[in-house]
DNA sequence: CCAAAAGTGTTTGGTCTACACCCATGA
DNA sequence: TCATGGGTGTAGACCAAACACTTTTGG
């Protein structure tokens, strides 16, 4: 039998296929008033979540997503459910892992390409027939409890427990991720374990720690924290991204000198209320090409 | 209806739905003597190649792969198809990338969940049905031309024709691969494309040449480098290990000091040939518990 | 006035680079 | 002996943390 032969009686229906799905994990940075006119508006790490309109997880919160279609690649699929099921387009999706853990899903076996961006809250959101509707949740990602063990003597395992918190108006949904890492010499696997789960829909809990996660751990070395920010803003809207981000507080004035090349300096400035007023800033975009070949984000 | 009669009656068949594989390049370093009594061997970056038993592309080589089975993970089903079809144990497969191109294989919607692995070579290949014989091939990718222009105002695009070359012995396998990057304000899109390739089955020249890419930007941040290297060795053994993979001379006395922390003497020696004897040295394991926490792989 | 934020300068200590230099081996 | 690799020291440039300090704003 030569190759058009074999080509001609193969037949995909003899063999076990699972459903192929995409899940967007999709953040924004908003801005909540602080009441005190001196302050400035706090900033949130938020995360966008759809109320599931159909079955399975009816009427819960899950992360925007869909079934991928014949001729379409996972990107493509991402980008299309993303805009049917939120009304947002444009962003920069990037491939975040793929979960495909035989029980992840009560219809059967389906996997998920999840896929992660981060945006600012510009766009509006819309619905569609299989979300009644999309909105922003605050989040918060927190390790409770840290523990380390020697397990033998060239093998060490790290066990967090992470709480991760969704907010939005009186709603909070709230999980309980198992982190666990296992680093010997030849081998390091990390295993995520939802222990704990209240509103949100099938294993997004997990999708949303890992991409986090992942975030934070390229905020440092990447251009990312600009994507959440306008055309212009100031230094200290900038610092506190990473601030937000990373969770914990950067000195000012390395900050500045480190994101020095990263920006230009525009001769508007903002209004201040109780305080003097800033500069305002725009991204230097040719320091930004150089820069971003580090980061490859792989695309069809 | 509810969740429960809504799951009763949903049936996975009535949906299209891809195949689903996996494709795992695992790289290692080996070295090739030179002749030279005087001189220490030469290092080749490698990857792991079969010739295919089977259409399509019977005889052609390939990456080792297989498909994914029903109450298997990914991960899983890498590490079943890796040992099945090259005898290799014990590696750490991290995901690399989806590869979801409707046309990337003759026989239909066939998705791959590619995997990258570094791995020393001792154990020994084998191989199965699906595959006659597993072989090493050593692996070049570089740069034939590239070229930056300006799009827009605020838009880049960074194009490059690559060529990956694989040896064995008098065989030789070539594919010209063309790299474009577009970086935007708020967007940034890396599209793979083979032009030309000769005698690498499927879409495997692509998943090789972002294997690399991915081995090479991880490198300087990751201790991946020790994963090429046996219990002992010798500090030019892991220079020469970052030489190979990065395709440039480092300068020893600095080289040195950076991965100082990293090592730990031992007392022993190679016994040398021609020229003074070097120390030998292991992974300091405690130094890696630290690092590693940076690069998270996720496993089920 | 003053709390809050905007913005700058300086000290100290480390790390990175480039290069010069000496040591050891065995055909 | 000498090509080849093993290994160390150092001057200068650069980078980063910590902290002190000044300026501006509007109620």
């Amino acid at each position: 039998m030569n190759e058009q032969e074999f080509l001609k009686q193969y037949d995909q229906q003899h063999y076990p296929r699972p459903s192929l799905a995409v899940d967007m994990a999709v953040f924004s940075v908003i801005r909540q008033e602080t009441g005190n006119y001196r302050k400035l508006p706090e900033q949130k790490l938020s995360v966008l979540l759809i109320e599931r309109a159909e079955h399975p997880f009816q009427n819960q919160w899950a992360l925007p997503g869909g079934f991928v279609l014949p001729n379409e690649t996972v990107e493509t699929a991402a980008r299309r459910e993303l805009e049917e099921e939120t009304g947002i387009k444009e962003t920069d999706l990037r491939q975040l892992h793929i979960f495909s853990e035989p029980e992840r899903d009560p219809r059967g076996w389906i996997i998920s390409s999840s896929f992660m961006a981060l945006t600012e809250i510009t766009q509006s959101l819309s619905s569609c027939k299989d979300a009644k509707q999309a909105k922003w949740f605050t989040c918060t990602y927190t390790t409770l409890e840290e523990q380390t063990t020697q397990e033998t003597e060239s093998s060490y395992q790290i066990l967090q427990r992470n709480k991760l918190t969704l907010q939005r108006n009186d709603m909070e949904l709230t999980a309980v991720i198992e982190v666990k890492q296992t680093l010997s010499l030849y081998n390091r696997k990390t295993t995520y374990t939802v222990v704990e789960n209240t509103g949100l829909a099938f294993d997004h809990a997990k999708i949303i720690a890992c991409a986090i996660t992942a975030l934070r751990n390229d905020l440092e070395r990447s251009t990312d924290a600009f994507r959440f920010l306008p055309e212009t803003f100031t230094l200290t809207d900038i610092q506190q991204v990473y601030e937000t981000i990373l969770g914990k507080k950067l000195l000012t004035a390395n900050f500045r000198r480190k994101i020095a090349p990263y920006v230009i300096q525009t001769n508007r400035q903002t209004t201040a209320r109780g305080h003097r007023s800033a500069q305002l800033y725009k991204r230097n975009k040719t320091a930004f090409l150089g820069k971003q070949i580090l980061q490859v984000t792989h695309e069809a």
